[in-house]
DNA sequence: CCTTATCGGGGGAAATCTTCCCATATTCAA
DNA sequence: TTGAATATGGGAAGATTTCCCCCGATAAGG
């Protein structure tokens, strides 16, 4: 595929903060018409660049309040541990996001859910189908940035 | 507005997952006329249970291959300094999310960078601009799930 | 100069969305 | 049971948008 070019940035900007937009507005509003802009468009579908529409929710209006980043330290584990904790975290949709990092923490969890004791019946249900040693959660109090959006 | 009942549920979980499907394939998907599902979208996005509808897009092609979690322990700061961080960290769009913990971490930046020469530019700016104290970064070595899919 | 390739613009057909209508369940309360 | 309120399904019409084809401009290379 081409590189990726200013025009294809200011594109790729505007979508992922509103893809309802028509394309004619699209277009004119970075200074190219509908077509062109409807070319660019699949050209950066085809090559993998955009990778889909999706609706983007209010958490505040679906009891999801609380947002929750769950860190895991862990001792030698016998081997397949880790295809069970990502099957067993992969399974649980309140857990957004589970990554493995470097550091003194091993892996670390985001999640969302309604409260203090919606956390609680997503720590039981955690450890029950999977062995953890060392957990610890912080709550999030204030979200001063929260965005999908990737710098461009 | 009105609860939000199961099918509404079903409709969320089909938009926030591709809302680019025709209207009348999402109806028949979870069993109900077009004109009752656009009702009902209709209905959720004036609530603002539907925020927006946006493009995401695969950071791997976009040389955002490096995700990093930077946690920061403050000592007194002055008044006006929460102010400032967030407007700072608000005008970088490498940092995704600014997060006021509790525990014993008091802020939590998410941010996406081309490589480590990137955080440390980013690094170098942000403590340019904001007095900070105890800062560490956390890389992320694996994605094991990464999604901005609420728990319906 | 000519050819080729690439990109943008214009036009238009096809699909989709949006908004009506109204008859028909379905639920809930009286 | 009856009545009221609510939600659905279907049709249909117009507006909008998507999508594709063709042509012209521009640039690169022979």
């Amino acid at each position: 595929m081409n590189t990726i070019d200013d025009i294809d940035r200011r594109i790729l900007r505007e979508l992922q903060r509103d893809s309802a937009t028509p394309l004619e507005e699209l277009g004119t509003r970075i200074g190219l018409s509908r077509n062109a802009c409807w070319r660019r468009i699949k050209a950066l579908e085809a090559a993998g660049v955009i990778d889909r529409r999706v609706a983007l929710l209010n958490p505040g209006t679906l009891d999801l309040g609380l947002m929750v980043y769950i860190q895991l330290r862990t001792s030698a584990h016998e081997p397949g541990w880790l295809e069970k904790f990502s099957r067993a975290t992969n399974a649980m949709p309140e857990i957004m996001g589970v990554y493995r990092m470097t550091g003194d923490l091993d892996y670390l969890i985001r999640a969302r859910v309604p409260d203090m004791a919606g956390y609680d019946r997503l720590y039981q249900r955690l450890i029950a189908r999977v062995p953890l040693s060392d957990v610890s959660a912080s709550f999030v109090m204030e979200e001063i940035k929260d965005t999908h959006e990737l710098p461009l």
